[in-house]
DNA sequence: GATGAATGAGGCTTCATTCAT
DNA sequence: CATGAATGAAGCCTCATTCAT
């Protein structure tokens, strides 16, 4: 059957075949990202994906299926980046701080990926399994890895003695609500502080009161 | 007695219809709380009153306007308090600040309208209309309550001189967060640390990442 | 108990017993005309009479026993009063038909009564029973007036000779869609026309279209 | 053969697709003309086309756009082939009226759609939208319509002079009428008139009515 | 008699999911 | 594998009707 109606300049079928989910999940993220759990059609999704809105059922056994194979996919590669990034760092703990969370806000926070924490935060209530995954797969190792920054500061005396486990939390949050902000009601407020003063100040404060004190004399 | 038309315990009439809309904002909050916005069920809302759904229309107007009640019956008087207590207040910055902070925690945080700000950030985008109020109505007037209390710092010498738009984001953070895991995967998660240490060492790092450095000399 | 609270000025009570479904119907006459019967809610013409809601149902059991005690109201009298104008003419048949119908415009058309007949014609198949009593009470009579103008004219020589039961229905239907139009989308489309004028080629061409002819020579 | 799955003989799906909106618009005259427009309900109109009720909203976005389908299907047609018929129109212009209305109450008066003029003028102050939108696309090219004709026959000397605007609604009321009692009360009040005794008298009226007088002598 | 708070059925509309092609 | 037409279960909101006061 030649002249087969080929309306679009035809996408390589074969290939497709194994790329699908992704090429499925990208635009879910994307789509999820932008609009939220409830307010996400799987029609967008599907128009997004440039496919049928059957197909996605090939793929995924519903909604809440895609939802899961979106935050799956979209935070776990992050943050093994993110771990690679500040493995083996030389220098003083400010300075690996600095840079650890200079390099999370880059390859997570400013990427769309930056989306994620919002929507788990949103719907973990909602979906207890998502919960429980991201906690496994990202909060227990994205903690870990500041955990290992603070004691590290601590046992070379470069930071004083604090609750580590509380100013793990405290170090996170500013960035986690940059990205949240960024992802909600930004487009008005947090506007006003480009992220370069935000991180600046940020560092000034953390920094400064993670500091260990020098004896005067 | 079977058939007997006094199956519930008559409620008095009368006495209900000032009471009803504190009964039904109270409902609403919890739900709200509990599923989110876009996943609360005006019939929820109405079976945790008591009252049918039709009820709920006698008094609020729509879904959103009830959740607008909520927010104002909840965290606009809280607002206001915070306001009285900065204007009002003798003494240096620093423990403005950790009165304000701890006051807010009290009276937001820990109870259940601490769970209207997760709400808020992660369906702002799909109820541009609600974003809008809580922006106006909340965000501005706490940022700005912040705000003074930064500049009221830095005025007295008490504070460095920071960028304030910068930093009224980065105090807000750690507290905001700590409502946001509260509310979802803290379940789990946060625990391990208390309010208390968490608050503690909060004010540790923040003032100190605030204060004035003294001249050496 | 001086002072008691009587904000509104205490309408006499005895007095209104009696006269109260005329109020109620006289209000829901407006409301009618002005919404159709569907859109009509009882609130409205509760609000409009100044009672309660629940007034109203101590008087008419349902809506539609509500509207169609409005159409009985509203209709017989001005038809009555039409009757009245008609009887005793003298003078030739087409003055008679050309006071005939300025008289039923000003009596109703003209009034707000002038709106039940475009609702009564709306509803008349989901209210068989009103249809039937219009039909009855009024359609027969308006016609049986009409026709006897007609059939004047005719024995008078003064009219052509015509299917009387068709030039019934042709003469009264400019009258009746100038009613209709008033109260539907008169707002913008038959504007441009003023009664006046509309009348006067009605009758241009009616009194035209049913003279008799004379003969030439 | 209990519990066959194939209680109906399936409809070929292909097929189906292009026909559908006829269908439905079909299926929605029927019930808009037997109920009115504000008590059809869409249920009413997905069981009469044998679909189910969100289909409809596969082809019509609304109850509204339904209803305008409806319009511009059966209605406007009708229009265009009168604007044509007098467009190409060469003869007297009483002819061309009597061929416009004839033509115009076998298109219209005499099918289903003839319902559909008293639903609008009975709705349409509770439908705005509806009103406007009837008002533009019927009403004001009927209105033109039939005023081309009139005066044409003024132009050349067969009508008199006359208000045009007026005697445009004069002519068309009528017809108008017939439409509306034939859909209202007409089952028993109107019968005793054939369309054809009906039309040979307003046509008897009507071009006698608008006859250029000519001169004595 | 009068009130008005309360009810609950029902309408329009949306959308995740299915399935014949 | 892919499609997309079709489904039907909800959800928000309205409003005629009831009934305790």
């Amino acid at each position: 059957m030649p002249n087969s109606p080929a309306t679009k300049a035809a996408p390589p079928r074969r290939r497709r075949k194994e790329a699908r989910p992704a090429e499925l999940t990208a635009a879910a993220l994307e789509v999820f990202v932008e609009k939220g759990y409830a307010a996400t059609r799987l029609d967008d999704v599907a128009a997004q994906a440039g496919v049928s809105k059957g197909t996605l059922y090939l793929y995924f056994d519903s909604k809440e299926a895609l939802f899961k194979a979106v935050v799956r996919e979209g935070i776990v590669p992050a943050l093994t980046e993110g771990e690679a990034l500040v493995a083996g760092f030389k220098g003083n703990s400010e300075d690996l701080l600095r840079e650890l969370a200079t390099g999370m806000w880059q390859l997570i926070g400013a990427q769309r990926i930056g989306g994620i924490p919002k929507l788990v935060f949103a719907e973990a209530r909602n979906f207890p399994e998502i919960a429980a995954f991201y906690q496994q797969e990202v909060i227990q190792r994205g903690t870990a890895l500041i955990r290992s920054v603070i004691e590290r500061g601590i046992k070379r005396k470069e930071f004083r003695k604090v609750d580590v486990a509380a100013v793990v939390h405290l170090v996170m949050a500013p960035v986690l609500m940059r990205m949240i902000w960024r992802h909600s009601i930004d487009c008005c407020a947090a506007a006003g502080v480009d992220d370069a003063t935000y991180f600046d100040e940020y560092f000034g404060i953390m920094l400064r009161g993670l500091r260990a004190e020098r004896k005067a004399s």
